[in-house]
DNA sequence: TTGTATGCGTTATCAC
DNA sequence: GTGATAACGCATACAA
């Protein structure tokens, strides 16, 4: 084959030298606009592209960081998995990832304070975070900002902060898929909602699409109960859900805090009558799943969040552009069937290996 | 930070060389066991792993050739879409793809066996498929092996061709799925099956995951017809079936030649009172899906599959390791309320990109 | 602003 | 089998 055209080959063509061949493609490099565009335009034409591979060769390591809250395990390990597999695809790229988890609980804000503060003083080249967006949490994003130091919102969002970008789940769709399972699986019965904390950036959104799609399919709403992600709360509220409405054909639980109301179904003799639906993969709910008390569950992929927040971090740091604001992953359907597939050890977002 | 341990390092560490420390990591590289053995320990312990990017760098562009059958241009544009992102992510590894599209019909296995001998002389490094297994297709696979060049299947299989790994969706659980999917639509009804090719790869196993999902789950097949991907064929076995069968409840079209079975469906009036679970995602079917006349489809990830083949081929190629012979591809339940997701174009397998 | 020289980490080549 | 050295493709400090 002949050879690939390199930066010698466009420095040769356009009576230049390979430095300003160099510049032409770097978006902050010093150069005559007319010869940059002169350059552009002759490399296109034969189809060079830097090779970044070799670009990254001479240059300093890229040390991202990552923050995370630990809250449920089956949830941040996922998300820790993510990271570390698109750090290890880049590694070549000298890429490193620096994880710091934060125990909810007393002192969370200032430890997680603490973290960003090193980042911002220790060369920190990109934050990715997934924690409580508090007024000090949108201070330290501001600062790092500030610093120039870009930051990404994983799982929830907090865009007042000034971060750069977010991945999420397509939270909408997630709702609307909750409400035309429950649809399916009761033929447009009578409903109970089970949220998280009502108006989280999270929950908004679910909940907005699944109003729109149980509106649309006839499907009715008897009561919706706000839980605050509090277990106790979920527990009285479930109980008095279903005194109030014995008749309730289908729940639909949009956190990850469904423990206690899947009790309380199972406990009132109402498993596998009622139709449940819940959110996220973890073992517990796992079990309820096989067992047959929850019918479906909407897979979030943390697993692949984190990897394209890592990803595109690196493409931001490395080329000084963004193309969205916020990426967003596919939810999935997780039933009895497929429920094997979200419960092993995974390496790669979406996909299994298996031996035949 | 300390800058990262190179290959110089380890040389400097083990009193030896560079050209050693490199010929240690090459698995065939000639050099003294006892030798290997003691830098690989040294290296081991200092965390050194060669930076595969530096490595390639003055090594020669890897090509990859993939062979797809163009019968159902949803589908093989998918699997060519994903092969060109695989392809693009690994460019900056030299790295180049040789795409070859082979129409179906009069001449088709001839055509084919013309590419792959032109690969086999061509000096391609890897070559990805999905084709139709005929015994000169087999021959060819074979006489590829003998020249020292892998091969990788997609989508369907031939394990005994000689190929070196497969690529395809986890086949046993998307039938199982299918069936769980129909019991809950139907409430554990009666079902009829309408099959593709009935002893081909791909169908065998979608349909044994069928079957005994659909044993434990007390779902009756009442019958079970192999339209041998004829679409005449699959109008008039669809006809027959609900004449024998008018009160099937459910229907699961295991192949992509849904289109007929499903108008059939649509023009007896059965549209929306039997449930309907078909396979892919293709625009025909996108709009019985928005019209209700199918309930679910289940999603193969051909984009997904491709890619993965891709990867794990230029892996091989790079690395002389494989871990699987069989990799699979998580298959995904789309309704009408996700469906959205799976009909724009999509830049990465499992994830979309949307502006806020 | 522009061009030159050097370094990045590895493998191929070739002489030993 | 072993070791020196020339690529590989690019960014950048430095001199101009």
């Amino acid at each position: 084959m002949d050879r690939k055209v390199n930066i010698y080959d466009i420095a040769r063509l356009t009576g230049t030298t390979i430095s300003a061949v160099s510049r032409a493609f770097d978006p902050k490099g010093k150069i005559d606009p007319d010869k940059r565009a002169m350059i552009l335009e002759v490399a296109e034409r034969y189809n060079y592209r830097p090779n970044r591979a070799a670009g990254r060769l001479s240059r300093k390591t890229i040390r991202i960081g990552c923050v995370m809250i630990a809250n449920i395990p089956a949830y941040y390990n996922e998300l820790i998995a993510g990271v570390k597999s698109a750090c290890d695809k880049l590694a070549d790229f000298k890429v490193e990832c620096d994880v710091r988890l934060i125990e909810p609980g007393k002192g969370e804000e200032e430890r997680c304070a603490a973290v960003f503060r090193e980042f911002r003083k220790g060369g920190c080249d990109g934050v990715i975070m997934n924690i409580q967006y508090t007024p000090a949490a949108l201070d330290a994003i501001g600062r790092l900002r500030k610093a120039g130091i870009p930051c990404a919102t994983v799982t929830s969002d907090a865009p007042e902060s000034g971060r750069l970008f977010s991945v999420q789940n397509d939270l909408a769709t997630a709702g609307g898929m909750a409400a035309e399972l429950l649809s399916v699986m009761t033929g447009r019965g009578r409903v109970l909602l089970f949220t998280g904390q009502k108006d989280s950036y999270v929950q908004t959104r679910i909940l907005g699409g699944f109003r729109q799609e149980a509106a649309e399919r006839g499907l009715e709403v008897l009561a919706e109960y706000d839980a605050k992600d509090n277990p106790t709360l979920a527990a009285e509220y479930a109980d008095r859900a279903f005194r109030c409405f014995p008749d309730a054909e289908g729940v639909y639980i949009s956190s990850a805090n469904s423990a206690p109301v899947i009790e309380v179904i199972r406990k009132s003799g109402r498993a596998g009558r009622v139709a449940v639906v819940a959110s996220d993969v973890f073992p517990e709910l796992s079990e309820e799943i096989r067992a047959g008390t929850v019918g479906a569950t909407i897979y979030q992929d943390p697993f692949g969040q984190a990897a394209l927040a890592f990803e595109k971090m690196y493409d931001y740091i490395t080329q000084n552009r963004l193309e969205e604001t916020v990426y967003t992953v596919v939810p999935r359907i997780v039933i009895k069937s497929n429920l094997h597939l979200y419960t092993s050890n995974r390496e790669q977002p979406g996909s299994h290996t298996e031996e035949r």
